[in-house]
DNA sequence: TTTTCTGCAAACGATTTGCATACAC
DNA sequence: GTGTATGCAAATCGTTTGCAGAAAA
């Protein structure tokens, strides 16, 4: 179970930017925090805060999502359902190996956790020259439920 | 190299579904055919056939993609720039290994293949439940010019 | 106090849709 | 002929932006 991140991280990678520590930035990394393992979009976020105390506008969860994102606090992905999503990443920056499976049918997204792919990453970087520093694997297919 | 499709595979999977052959879905087809290897949005195809004998429109397009991709002709991929893409796929089912390099820097697509994956689908499919007909691999970082 | 952020509403760009006409079968 | 497809324009949806007021440093 690799690190997560605290509202101390987020002061910290905020500050080497010169970046303001606000409520409402503390308040998304919040959201993530408390819902491991999800994908969130920007009005999933956006919904889960309705009503609560801090009432905070659309385009600032926007503008957070992509600043925690620039920040490698949350990593942006794009499950071809028309709006980009969120997770949050692990504090750890050599952990970052988990795949999804799509379901193709009932649009589901499963976590799949395998180191298979570093030597694939390694091979691709030789290979090619590029300088790898990331990757997404999706494998889309029917899941128990949907076969 | 694999077998690329013809317009009498195109003929045949519209006819399965009692689609019909119009002169714009081959037009379509056409331009990806005449573009190997490039990952055209429904902007670029509709620029690609701007002027040209047979005037379509941009909703015909997106129409046309959507319908290519559903019939497993052409594969919808997203890129993170904002608009859906599409490449030609093989007409041979078992032969789509290729992945992506997406350079971070000047957003460059280099594609790369390599087998590799097979064994990695495998493992996934056997310990997952799932059953997987397709994958995508992205790899993010820098280009030799770059870097 | 200075600079960065927020909220709102308007702007935007990609994609979809309604509907009357045109075409494939 | 019949049913599907097209073209156009309007509608939609996710996302971005301009700007005045609010909050962090």
């Amino acid at each position: 179970m690799p690190g997560k991140f605290t509202m101390e991280d987020l002061k910290q990678r905020l500050q080497e930017r010169q970046h303001k520590l606000t409520t409402q930035r503390q308040t998304v990394l919040e959201v993530f925090l408390s819902h491991p393992g999800e994908h969130l979009s920007a009005e999933d976020v956006y919904g889960i805060l309705r009503g609560k105390p801090l009432d905070i506008g659309l385009a600032t969860v926007y503008r957070s999502l992509e600043l925690l994102a620039e920040l490698s606090i949350l990593q942006k992905m794009e499950f071809g359902d028309g709006c980009s999503r969120y997770e949050l990443g692990s504090a750890l920056p050599e952990a970052h190996q988990h795949h999804h499976l799509i379901c193709l049918k009932c649009g589901r997204v499963i976590e799949f956790s395998d180191d298979l792919l570093d030597e694939l990453e390694k091979d691709v970087a030789q290979k090619s020259g590029f300088q790898i520093v990331d990757h997404q694997v999706k494998f889309f297919g029917y899941c128990k439920e949907c076969q």
